[in-house]
DNA sequence: TGCCCCTCTGTAATCGGTTACGTAGATCCG
DNA sequence: CGGATCTACGTAACCGATTACAGAGGGGCA
């Protein structure tokens, strides 16, 4: 049996579709007589209006289209999970879709949700901002997560460049002069914009060792793996996220380096796991962010005349147990 | 400016709607040059087709909806990474539709996506079987996952009861004897069954104690915290999920337990965390599950006679340092 | 030349809703 | 009692695509 359609309602009741759609949806110039008829038939026939055809008429869909480059990693769950809460506390849902690297995939998870969703939430911090500002539809309101294109739409995004800095002088306070940094990929937003922090927070003169991970766990042990063969001379390291210090952390701990007594350790995001390992980062609150995203950019679907805001979060150091010997 | 529609491509290229509509999709009919003034005409105007109008005439959206209780914890995190995975390689987007207590938010759920998507992947261990399935719409394909209800849709069951089976098999086999369960809610199916398993392998005349937690792990903590108020003696906890476990492993360090010495604990998912925590579980691989539910899902979409299908999932006895000392 | 067939294209119906507009009937008022 | 006003409802256009059907034009063949 294929679901009913609201004809088969309006003939059931006697009454005509326009009628029925004013009864189902409260309008005020119903008479209550039919409102009942009207009502009674739909139960009857187990009617749901086709929310696609609804959607259409409206040009509302209220649904909301999510762009993230994957879905790996903890960091993008909680982006979704702060998405889905405040999304769905006003009534809207979360489509999804996913983009693996290249250009060629972002235009088609950008165009396949055309006339499906009223607003975007994009997070691409490994396009290159210029091909992504011009591809992304001009028409709907969006809102950019730690993606440097703007053009029209607000955008949010997490002070990288502040959170590596300060976790650079914590590494300095407590002593440390032989930081290495373990830095993500170069074609990566963020991970640029942490590995300038890291620069400026350093004295001039400091030596200094860089080496490119691509923010997973392998990657970090890898890096450690090979300054462990270079021989380089090191007592801290500050991995551009928490991943990557994961990683470091199991290969240190391999090498028989105690933590945080030979080498000092720090990441960045503050993952869940983070906490339960005792690793200092700095907490990015990526549940709290897909919130603000989602509740600015359903403030601006509702209101069109919202001017784009952009808002700066600050994140918080957290000094754990990889740095500090814990009580 | 408005997004251009078919219309207007129309008439830039100087065609009908029907040829435009032909030319882009790669229908067969077309001559090279009016194709090509068709894509020049919708390049210039920077033509994206209107998804939702698409699906409405074609009855088909390439969008699978996902009804899930919520989405806290990892665990939801990796079921939505393993449907996004398989979707995304079949040219498929997720809608994601959350749903808290109560069956009201279930049909809100249930109607928002009627005409929104091709099928329907649920999850619901803790809604009334019969409930769900009464409100469930007929018409379309469904996979449920670890949800008793079927009529007409597919199942994907994790056998619960024979992993924690299993895993008691394995407290008994280190030689516990006080083994204590903390269970997940009453009203969960999963709870339920993973309780059952634990009841069928522990002796007949065991001492058992059960504790009621709520999957979270602060119920956990709870739980060891009532314990040894009450001055239950015990060596071994087998949690009905890793969150659990996770806060009873806090509080037993907390009160001075050595693990696995004093106390052997276990928990129940194999969720991310657990690794790291070297926790001994069950490793249900939810990602998995996500990935075999769209595909099935997809499977059953694409053709139309496929029967139901029911799979049971056997999950894997993971031993880790909670349980057994590691070398 | 006449007829048939094939290729290409356009007209208009359709998917399932919403809603502007028009109208019939009741009520009110001078 | 006639006209204005209001309430309740139906007709049909519309949202933006797809596609069945019909028709125009050209080529091949008897």
């Amino acid at each position: 049996m294929t679901q009913a359609t609201i004809r088969d309602v309006a003939r059931r009741a006697a009454v005509s579709v326009a009628s029925v759609s004013r009864a189902l949806n409260g309008a005020a110039n119903v008479h209550p007589d039919t409102r009942a008829r009207v009502i009674a038939a739909a139960d009857a026939l187990g009617y749901v209006p086709h929310a696609g055809a609804r959607s259409l008429s409206l040009a509302r869909s209220h649904a909301i289209g999510v762009v993230l480059p994957d879905l790996h990693g903890e960091f993008f769950s909680e982006i979704i999970r702060g998405l889905d809460r405040e999304a769905s506390a006003r009534g809207y849902h979360l489509l999804l879709s996913n983009i693996q690297d290249g250009r060629d995939h972002v235009i088609q998870a950008l165009r396949a949700v055309r006339g499906r969703v009223d607003g975007l939430v994009v997070m691409a911090p490994h396009v290159d901002p210029a091909a992504l500002a011009a591809m992304l539809p001009g028409s709907l309101p969006k809102v950019m997560i730690n993606t440097p294109a703007s053009k029209g739409g607000s955008t949010l995004r997490v002070d990288n460049r502040g959170g590596a800095e300060a976790i650079t002088r914590h590494l300095l306070d407590i002593g440390r002069r032989h930081i290495v940094h373990i830095a993500g990929p170069a074609n990566n937003s963020d991970a640029r914009e942490r590995y300038e922090g890291f620069k400026a927070a350093l004295p001039q003169r400091a030596d200094v060792h860089v080496l490119e991970g691509d923010f997973t766990e392998p990657s970090g042990a890898a890096a450690i793996a090979e300054l462990l063969a270079r021989k380089v001379p090191f007592d801290a390291v500050f991995a551009a996220n928490d991943m990557m210090a994961l990683g470091a952390l199991q290969a240190l701990r391999e090498a028989g380096r105690r933590i945080p007594e030979d080498v000092a350790l720090a990441g960045f995001d503050d993952v869940p796991l983070a906490r339960y390992l005792s690793l200092t980062t700095i907490r990015v609150h990526m549940a709290d962010i897909g919130t603000r995203a989602a509740a600015r950019l359903i403030a601006s679907v509702e209101a069109k005349d919202e001017e784009p805001t952009d808002e700066l979060i600050v994140p918080a150091l957290i000094v754990r147990g990889t740095t500090v010997r814990e009580p």
